[in-house]
RNA sequence: GCCGCGGUGGCGGAACUGGUAGACGCACUAGCUUCAGGAGCUAGCGUUCGCAAGGACAUGGGAGUUCGAAUCUCCCCCGCGGCACCA
């Protein structure tokens, strides 16, 4: 039964020699785009994860073109770029070569698959006659101003020897190789994508896009509205000018915090004391703290004004405080902020609530208590709230049991002890020393340090520092009621006080004189990298005109096979090290120049590519007009969520520069876009690293594309993935070998319709599968293929018209058998591309036809089922009742006296006893 | 820590707006047929009590709403993915 390799070759040829899947873009009528992210081909080849989201993707375009459109599904070759070269560094060979290589295993991979390619149109980004568009849209970039130059701290990859855009790095490491980053100021290439953050975000709303994208390009765009608000520095003019969402905390700052990058610290070097200490800091917080463990040194010498209550307060710089952030500084608000909170406990520094919350809980954790018993709490109405150990009890106290309370512990307390009860605003200690006298205290946090004092008396140890809040247990249990970062009322906040906190931030900012403003955490694109194997970005720079692009007519600036095209770790690329290439004349003045060396981020290959598919050839613009207004905006993009803020936000980016250069009237790339799910192996992700990688060629080999293409739709959900093991495709070979042999027990003649007796499920399949495939359900989709086949092949003789449904509807997911069997079925002498079955109309469903004629009533008793009983569709509540009533097995149930009676037409009947 | 997704037989997974939990497939068991094969056909297959009819228990755990919950609400546990000192 190895037929298939033979099936799967020869359609391959007939289809590719009479353009089956190929669409005229000029002149088509009904254009669908069908876009699936394109691959780098940096490793050994084609995986079978890479496969699954093709199959995905081609099965939609599939049912869209035999649903009567023109569909376009091109494919191309991610294959320039740091992936590409990482790959080339590993197998040590010159990345122009490994990319010929690549190509070749990839394209012969990717005709296997049974996918309807464009062949026509496909792409390499690496072609210099795509990446002079590339390196044309820097220069447009350049022309509107969006791209330019900046010194700043970025991200460097010790391993990859270049810098990386934000995007590109996870969780503090190289999105690549894993290494990591570590801060380098650095010269670089920018592109302004900032100033599209709000249309990036606003625009999410207008787009049917996988909800996890959007909502991760929400958050890394990260919109948030606050206020900035400036604070003197005392005995100056300079000022420090913070950005903050919490302006109705502004009494409650008692310290502010530079970022160690602030340019102030240098301003103020002759004023503070400690300067010498503090550079030292500064100088340590360039590598990443390992831990989260707050950091800082105090500014000597000098303090800031709170603009609020004009007190003096210490400034301190500290790593937590971020550059690149608002402002670069910040006021601490330790009562509610949680990280103010840990650098305030751990230096001392004064706390101070400014909000109270709405409900004040009591709460206390209870030490020396042996005689106490739970019972005695409970009977006050204590609640023990925090999971106990054998030392401490964790409740809480309602308010008017506090006497009771008090007088309790006063009592009981074991000499030599102290207790504590809080809320947010009041901490009373108790103490009892050794001769049982009881002391009692009422503190204010923030304010009173009487505790000190206290504590070296009843310790008979030196006074410490700081303040009450050093002498709590150091638990979530009383965390949380201290640290309240929600909504509230003002307390402690002069004339503010008692106002509902959200009113108060306006009302404050406009008492300080403070300016609303909407900050974003997205930040711009950092284009340039350091690298050999990607498009020289087309920049010269001359001492006397400056920065100057390219000429366009001069496009593209090819890459010059480079002998030594290693990454050099010095900052600069291997470009940088070749004079012919850099040494050039200044597009302006003619005078000597020097060529940028860098060349731009492999993200901005793949930002553009769609655009490109459409008009491959044509060298005098980077697309046609015409074909964009006529396909784009894609129709339907399918791909990995990883690239959720990377690739997908890019994408989004681009297009919309392109709309304000005029070259399209649209500003978002696709109506639809979904995310399939990962395909694993063993629990794990697909990598070379974990050695799991399982490539399709030999699965093609042995079962054929056919059924692989249909054992991975089969796993699971498409948008959840699965986990590839061998098993389950023998399921899937079955069903195939079994619709082959379908032919022997075809009806004799092709006139009959679909017998009554195949009727019915033929257009259920046609629904269900219709559906399936529009939501991307294909695993249940198949599932009723089967269900379909089983049906079908119970009865004697299938009529041609159930048949000829089955193979339409096999024909999104068994491209090649469907075909073959199409072809004998319609007794074809000569392939002509009209007869193919892809391009043949979807079946069309009768809602009537499929309805059932008789269901199984259930019955219930008290929600139980107590039987199921045939009858016939639309029967009447009498009816069912009498039916229902008549089963032995139900009147059993029924002897406590029937209360209620619930139907559920064409479902049930359920008696309430 | 925050955001998102998920937890259903031995396994992958079904289950529409709450209405017979386990579709479809894998594995397994028995029988037939062949017997060199990961071959084919028929039947069975959540756990448990029962000869059976039938019953009890079952969708991560606990509570709740409802005639009825995998599905809705609340709390908790676990797994995966993303972000991570964003002021």
């Amino acid at each position: 039964m190895a037929g298939f390799s033979r099936i799967e070759k020869k359609w391959n040829a007939l289809w590719r020699k009479t353009g089956v899947f190929e669409p005229e873009l000029g002149r088509a009528k009904k254009p669908f785009y069908n876009l699936m992210m394109f691959p780098y081909p940096s490793a050994e080849g084609l995986h079978v994860g890479n496969m699954y989201a093709f199959v995905g993707s081609d099965i939609y375009g599939r049912f869209q073109r035999m649903r009567g459109n023109d569909v376009f599904e091109p494919i191309g070759l991610d294959g320039f770029g740091i992936h590409s070269e990482n790959y080339a560094l590993k197998v040590k060979r010159h990345p122009a070569k490994q990319a010929k290589i690549s190509e070749k295993n990839f394209y012969r991979q990717l005709g296997m698959i049974g996918n309807g390619f464009a062949w026509k149109e496909k792409l390499e980004t690496y072609d210099p006659e795509y990446y002079k568009w590339t390196q044309w849209i820097f220069v447009q970039m350049f022309k509107k101003g969006l791209a330019y130059r900046k010194k700043q701290a970025v991200n460097w990859c010790p391993d990859c020897k270049t810098v990386l855009a934000d995007e590109q790095v996870v969780s503090g490491e190289c999105e690549r190789c894993e290494s990591k980053v570590i801060k380098k100021e650095l010269e670089q290439w920018f592109f302004r994508i900032t100033n599209y953050a709000e249309r990036l975000l606003k625009d999410l709303e207008k787009i049917d896009w996988s909800e996890k994208v959007k909502i991760a390009q929400r958050n890394w765009i990260g919109r948030s509205e606050g206020v900035e608000i400036e604070f003197k520095i005392q005995n100056s003019n300079l000022k420090i000018k913070v950005f903050t969402t919490r302006p109705d905390t502004l009494f409650g700052a008692t310290y502010m915090v530079l970022s160690p990058e602030h340019e102030l610290i240098g301003k103020l070097e002759s004023r503070i004391k400690n300067y010498q200490e503090v550079k030292k800091y500064i100088q340590k917080a360039r590598t990443p703290a390992e831990d989260k463990e707050k950091t800082g040194v105090e500014l000597k010498g000098i303090k800031a004004v709170n603009p609020a209550n004009k007190e003096e307060i210490p400034i301190w710089v500290a790593d937590y405080v971020l550059g690149g952030v608002g402002t670069g500084a910040i006021m601490a608000v330790p009562a509610h902020d949680e990280r103010d909170f840990e650098f305030a406990k751990k230096f001392k520094l004064p706390i101070k609530p400014v909000i109270r919350r709405a409900d004040i809980p009591i709460r206390s954790v209870l030490m020396g208590f042996d005689n106490i018993h739970s019972e005695e709490l409970v009977s006050l109405g204590i609640k023990e709230v925090w999971p106990a150990d054998k030392n401490h009890k964790y409740i809480e106290i309602p308010e008017n049991s506090l006497p009771a309370f008090e007088k309790l512990i006063r009592e009981k307390m074991t000499p030599g002890f102290w207790n504590e009860y809080i809320t947010h605003q009041r901490v009373i200690f108790i103490f009892k020393d050794k001769n049982g006298l009881v002391e009692r205290l009422e503190l204010t946090p923030g304010t009173d340090n009487k505790i000190n004092r206290l504590s070296a008396i009843y310790n008979n140890e030196p006074e410490p520092k700081g303040s009450v809040w050093n002498w709590l247990p150091d638990v979530p249990f009383y965390k949380e009621l201290f640290i309240h970062t929600e909504r509230g009322i003002l307390i402690n906040s002069a004339k503010f006080s008692g106002m509902d906190s959200e009113e108060a931030k306006w009302e404050i900012t406009k008492f300080v004189g403070g300016e609303r403003k909407v900050q974003y955490r997205l930040r711009d694109w950092l284009i340039s990298r350091q690298r050999y194997w990607g498009p020289p970005i087309p920049m010269i720079f001359c001492e006397k005109c400056n920065w100057q692009p390219v000429p366009e007519q001069d496009l593209p600036v090819k890459l010059p096979y480079l002998k030594d095209w290693r990454p050099k770790g010095t900052g600069v690329s291997p470009l940088a090290s070749e004079s012919k290439f850099y040494k050039v004349k200044c597009p302006k003045c003619n005078g000597e120049a020097r060529r940028e060396t860098d060349v731009s981020d492999t993200f901005l290959d793949s930002a553009w590519y769609f655009f490109r598919y459409l008009d491959v050839k044509n060298k005098k613009e980077i697309f046609s007009k015409a074909l964009a207004r006529k396909w784009l905006p894609v129709d339907m993009y399918i791909g990995g969520a990883e690239h959720a803020v990377l690739h997908l936000l890019y994408v989004r980016f681009i297009t919309k520069v392109f709309a304000d250069l005029g070259l399209v009237g649209f500003r978002e790339p696709s109506k639809k876009f979904r995310a399939h799910g990962l395909l694993i192996k063993d629990g794990a992700k697909m990598s070379k690293s974990r050695g799991n990688v399982v490539s399709p060629d030999t699965y093609i080999k042995k079962f054929g594309a056919d059924a692989l293409r249909m054992y991975l739709m089969f796993l699971g959900p498409f948008d959840q993935g699965g986990d590839f093991r061998d098993s389950g495709i023998l399921g899937i070979t079955r069903f195939l070998a079994r619709v082959q042999k379908f032919e022997k027990k075809l009806a004799s003649t092709s006139k009959e319709g679909l017998a009554e007796n195949s009727e019915r499920i033929v257009h259920q399949s046609i629904k269900k599968i219709t559906e399936d495939i529009e939501s991307l359900r294909y695993n249940t989709a198949v599932s009723q293929l089967m269900i379909l086949s089983n049906k079908l092949e119970e009865l004697p003789k299938v009529p041609w018209a159930a048949w000829e449904v089955f193979l339409k509807l096999l024909a999104p997911f068994a491209p090649y058998i469907s075909e073959e069997l199409y072809q004998k079925f319609g007794k074809n002498k000569s392939f002509r591309k009209q007869n193919s079955v892809h391009l043949q109309s979807w079946p069309k469903y009768n809602a009537k036809k499929i309805k059932e004629d008789v269901f199984l009533l259930v019955v219930q008793v008290n929600g139980k089922v107590r039987a199921t009983i045939q009858a016939p569709v639309g029967i009447s509540e009498k009816d069912a009742e009498r039916i229902a009533l008549a089963n032995e097995n139900v009147k059993k149930y029924l002897l406590p006296g029937l209360r209620k009676t619930i139907f559920v037409p064409d479902k049930l009947i359920n008696f309430v006893v």
